[in-house]
RNA sequence: GGCGGCGUAGCUCAGUUGGUCAGAGCAUCCGGCUCAUAAUCGGAAGGUCGUCGGUUCAAGUCCGACCGCCGCUACCA
């Protein structure tokens, strides 16, 4: 059986959980969903990033410690994926034993490999921050940008890893994997910065307390990357003393933003290459969901927290919307009205209506039962396409792309019963054909669009007759024309998808 | 400043290696239908493919310059 294992980033728990954060995890869920259809053993992860002196200040200023703080703050996540019925395989924290267990042993192979050196960092560092800052991020050259007081010189012992010895490995490994990264534009960007030339950077700080000390100077934690990027192999059981994480990794592909690009496509893959690790055998990379055209962001203070919209359109309403509004790779906008949009064009007005209208039909023409569908059908040849494309666009990792070729079915099906009108008919084979036709589209349509709407596909299935769990069918065999079960009993139920007015 | 990305119908976007590539969905307008959630179906209109040059028999599709928007610029995930 094939594997798949999916990341998202960890998410950094000094803010409460977000729009931003939600899209990558539903993107994720969705396509894991989609490789569970396919029959794979499929790993989906996610978790919480909890280390690092961020965290140490919050949880003091909350009069906290900061295991405790992190304690409070790590299941509000949780909480959130289940809310948005994000069926993660596993959730890590990097506070678990074994993510400590699992950087430890990634620190001691590349200190082994001998890429990881004392060496002395130097910057201007402000005192109220406690953070270095960079010449041109300075006010004047020398005012900390926040509290707007001079910064100081200081000097201080780090061990670095040596990324500027990777720079032609890294480029050969992903000349020679030009596929790695997806979308390709934001592969040529990561490719940029290879090749713009790679710093030394420091993995380690003697001033910080609340993270993971180096196994062979407890002198220094762990700073940042090597704590928070280790988290996927982590979860896999690196560092249990055994190679069973070979099992799992290397991961299909790690979900990640625009922002993080250089970490995990410049520094992550170099520090794997220095331990001795199997790269990743992707990386997909998106953009940010913007809201109103403002980046979400705690700071930023958006005023409707969109998260709250589920309660108009539904969960499903809610998960496709971000899943087919945007375009993975680029920046989505999310806003009140495209929410409605969508909702009404495609789900209410196409799929829901049409589950309405077959099934008041079968009611009439049909006593209720469902009919098998015309093996000839001209709705066969685009059921088949549908599934060709959908799965095609589910491969690179382009929800909405997917979501409009398994919709084009669904409009092609309203197309066919216009084309037949069977509610003009009298009851006869012809019209059980026709009928039959539609049942057939909404069974695979049910199957398809399982991955964005695990709920409402399952409601479809069920509606039309169908037993058992949708999530169970699997392709490509269940995409195949001719499979509804005549003589199901097919309900109507209350709409699907209420219209909203504007 | 440096590096990079984007700029195609009102809106969101497709257009992999240059030659039916000028498209889809939504919105708009006209018409049909009335099984259905004022849903659906058909048709129409709508773009000098950011601007200016260049290469070519032929360029959204390659090259150069410019304009506009945006990201990164290194230890913040």
């Amino acid at each position: 059986m094939n594997r798949f294992y999916v990341t998202t980033p960890i998410y950094y728990v000094n803010a409460e959980p977000h729009l931003g954060h939600a899209y990558t995890t539903i993107v994720g869920d969705a396509l894991t969903r989609w490789h569970r259809l396919l029959g794979e053993d499929v790993k989906y992860l996610t978790g919480t990033d909890e280390h690092g002196l961020k965290i140490q200040q919050a949880a003091a200023a909350a009069g906290m410690e900061p295991q405790a703080f992190t304690d409070a703050i790590a299941p509000k996540f949780a909480a959130l994926w289940g809310r948005l019925n994000i069926a993660n395989d596993d959730f890590i924290r990097t506070t678990e034993a074994r993510h400590k267990a699992a950087v430890v042993e990634l620190l001691q192979r590349c200190y082994d490999a001998g890429d990881i050196e004392l060496d002395t960092f130097a910057g201007k560092y402000c005192v109220a921050c406690e953070e270095y800052y960079a010449d041109d991020e300075l006010l004047d050259g020398d005012r900390c940008p926040i509290h707007q007081r001079p910064v100081e010189y200081f000097e201080e012992e780090n061990y670095f890893f040596r990324l500027s010895r990777f720079e032609d490995r890294l480029l050969d490994w992903y000349a020679r994997h030009p596929t790695a990264m997806i979308p390709e534009h934001r592969g040529n960007e990561a490719l940029g910065l290879i090749k713009s030339g790679l710093r030394d950077f420091s993995i380690s700080r003697t001033s910080l307390e609340w993270g993971i000390r180096l196994p062979w100077d407890a002198g220094h934690v762990a700073y940042v990357w090597f704590d928070a990027l280790t988290n996927y192999l982590a979860a896999v059981g690196f560092g249990d003393g055994t190679d069973g994480y070979r099992e799992r990794w290397p991961v299909d592909y790690h979900l990640i933003g625009k922002d993080i690009v250089r970490q995990h496509c410049v520094y992550w893959p170099a520090m794997l290459m220095s331990a001795g690790v199997d790269l990743p055998k992707g990386w997909a990379i998106g953009g940010w969901l913007l809201s109103d055209g403002d980046k979400i962001s705690k700071s930023s203070g958006n005023a409707v927290d969109p998260l709250d919209l589920i309660n108009d359109v539904g969960l499903d309403g809610f998960r496709y919307y971000v899943l087919a509004d945007t375009t993975y790779g680029n920046d989505g906008d999310f806003t009140y009205g495209g929410l409605v949009s969508r909702y009404n064009a495609d789900l209410a007005n196409n799929l829901g209506n049409l589950a309405a209208r077959v099934a008041t039909v079968v009611a009439k023409k049909c006593d209720g039962l469902g009919t098998a569908p015309d093996p000839d059908s001209a709705l066969a040849a685009h059921a088949a396409s549908a599934y060709t494309e959908t799965a095609a666009q589910w491969d690179v990792v382009q929800p909405s792309r997917a979501l409009d070729a398994t919709w084009s079915l669904i409009r092609a099906t309203n197309g066919h019963l216009e084309a037949n009108e069977p509610w003009k008919a009298e009851p006869g084979p012809a019209v059980d054909l026709v009928i039959g036709d539609a049942l057939e589209a909404l069974r695979i349509v049910a199957v398809l669009c399982s991955p964005a709407m695990p709920d409402i596909a399952q409601t479809v299935w069920e509606r039309i007759g169908m037993t058992g769990d949708v999530a169970d069918q699997r392709l490509p065999a269940a995409a195949e024309w001719g499979q509804y079960t005549a003589g199901a009993t097919v309900t109507k139920g209350d709409a699907l998808f209420p219209r909203i007015r504007a």
